[in-house]
DNA sequence: GACTGGCACTCACTAGTTGGGAGTGCCAGT
DNA sequence: ACTGGCACTCCCAACTAGTGAGTGCCAGTC
């Protein structure tokens, strides 16, 4: 059955108002704010049917409605437009950014903007290397047997790692090491480096293979293995503001999700270029999070994508203006990156 | 007035159960569970000596006693030994600190470590450099007026950052920056680098002064400004466990406090050699964690320290569990660097 | 003088009761 | 198709004991 004009601006009048009050929102209240020229008592029959689709609930006999994760997510694909953001919010982005001195420093001011911002926890994957391309690799001699790997990106990220060399090697051979790597490798998008390093040890000298073999298993750590790892996590406690009646009591499954780096990457790593997604509730696949609420975005310099960024918070959140704010700032730090 | 043997075991007794039960506990009960000689009467007593000497309070008039910070001070000083730790915990921190590949992982895989142990939110500083040395120094050409400055210090510990020169420097002018560099300051402790930074911009060729300059301002940033900035923390779920009568309630102000790097710092930063300091509700400076308690000591190869690292949780913790476990588990990574 | 048993008292906590009110569903009327 | 009216449900807050753990104090004993 098809709900018409008049359902769905009852049931975008419910989630408004719920966000607003986090009150099951009654029939009289409702006619009364919104002005819906029509009576309570029609309010009533048009929640019923709502009630019957499944978008609202009453958490008890008698007690205003209250939306279910359907219910939101009708909203946010259908009944609301994205807030645009205030000129205050644009320039508060803009002045938390422009000091970055780093791509760290980046990241962590991005997260810290984001929490502060939406008031939710805040999570910026650190750019992902996968997507990005090398720009120069540097081998270090720290002793005869011990070399120092150290790869730049383009996105200026810097990745470092030891290396035990199976036997002593000469200052040329490494200068040569290094030039084999950088010939083979610079320029090349991280997800397609494997097979290169592969040909890398079978080109290779005689006299060159066992080192070249003992720095590929290093190269192919450090290109793929670590290349999606990090995550910055900020607003942590935006959680303990709404009472405890977010999260139905209990914020200790939440806290423990957030820890889990595994499972942020899985909800804010797995994103597809230029779109926002949002999880509610019961769609999100991990079970600690089925009283929470993701708006997760992809961002990266121009069209790219090398990370995800986004908030998590109740189900019960500002959907419009986080999703607004999310992709604002990731747009800004995209831009950012595009320049340096 | 000085209280009796008699009386210092009672406190003893007053702060076991209730750690262990979270009860306030009456003088009947506690007569019962330790075999104190005496009748309840006789503690009844003993407990209003104790109560008028601020060591312990009641929440209500006929409740049980509570201890007060002040009683947990002096239970920590006077009437605790340090636990030993079980043999299954030794394990523990051998199996879980064994496989670390690298200074990252050794501090990620520690604070998870020292989470899981105590059952308390958990903050490990990574090693500080100002007080380790300098092993080496790399100058990596980007582009003709770009370099990265990679530095590795005895701890492992590696940092880099770029640098933009004045004008274009040839490969050869690289070098020989780089062996000045090395020359100088290889084997120096940071804290004592920055005036032989100075000396060696004073002292290089006039045609090396430019980008000599330059690099010097990036080195003395690495060596000194960033030297004891990072914080690794984990366990923050373990806060939301007892139900919501630590903390009085609110959880927001902890989650705060520690969500702030500068705070983390000085609570954990400022560690005495091979001291462990305890620092409990009221005794914190920081407002917002008067409600907590807080057992930190510093860790490092040897008898030197690096870094600092311990354990926050309610003021009703496990004191000496906590206390042991922590020690441990710094002297355990303390030695893991020492190898290295 | 130190300890004990006894006793009256306090007061948080629990369970049961009650009234009020917000909100609903339904129905007859426009 | 919408509305006003009405009976009904049931959460919630306030109140009322009743209970019991725990205390402080005191007189008595070793």
């Amino acid at each position: 059955m098809a709900l018409d004009e008049r359902k769905l601006e009852v049931l975008r009048a419910i989630v408004e108002d719920y966000v607003a009050t986090q009150e099951p929102v009654g029939s009289k209240a409702l006619v009364e704010r919104h002005n819906l020229r029509v009576s309570p008592a029609t309010v009533r029959n048009d929640m019923a049917v709502l009630e019957e689709e499944g978008y609202i609930r009453q958490p008890h006999t008698s007690a205003g409605r209250v939306p279910t994760d359907a219910g939101y997510r009708l909203f946010v694909d259908k009944l609301s437009r994205v807030k645009p953001l205030t000129q205050a919010e644009r320039r508060a982005i803009e002045r938390f950014l422009i000091g970055a001195v780093d791509l760290d420093d980046v990241v962590h001011r991005t997260v810290r903007l984001l929490a502060q911002l939406t008031r939710q926890v805040a999570v910026v994957q650190y750019p992902s290397l996968s997507r990005a391309s090398v720009r120069h690799f540097e081998l270090v001699p720290i002793s005869t047997t011990r070399l120092m790997v150290v790869m730049i990106a383009e996105t200026g990220r810097v990745e470092q790692r030891l290396v035990d060399l199976p036997g002593p090697t000469l200052a040329d051979e490494v200068t040569e090491l290094r030039r084999l790597i950088n010939e083979k490798l610079v320029g090349k998008r991280l997800v397609d480096t494997p097979p290169l390093v592969q040909a890398l040890v079978e080109e290779a000298a005689p006299s060159l293979r066992p080192p070249m073999t003992a720095l590929s298993t290093v190269l192919l750590e450090t290109l793929v293995e670590r290349s999606e790892e990090r995550i910055a996590l900020a607003g942590t406690a935006n959680l303990a503001r709404g009472g405890l009646l977010d999260f139905q009591g209990s914020l200790r499954p939440i806290l423990e999700a957030l820890e889990e780096e595994v499972i942020l990457l899985k909800l804010f790593g797995e994103v597809e270029p230029s779109m926002t997604r949002v999880r509610i509730g019961d769609e999100n696949e991990i079970e600690d999070l089925r009283t929470a609420s993701i708006v997760a975005t992809g961002y990266g310099p121009g069209t790219m994508v090398v990370g995800g960024m986004g908030v998590l918070g109740p189900t019960r959140m500002d959907y419009p203006g986080n999703i607004a704010t999310v992709r604002a700032v990731a747009r800004y730090v995209g831009d950012l990156l595009a320049q340096s």
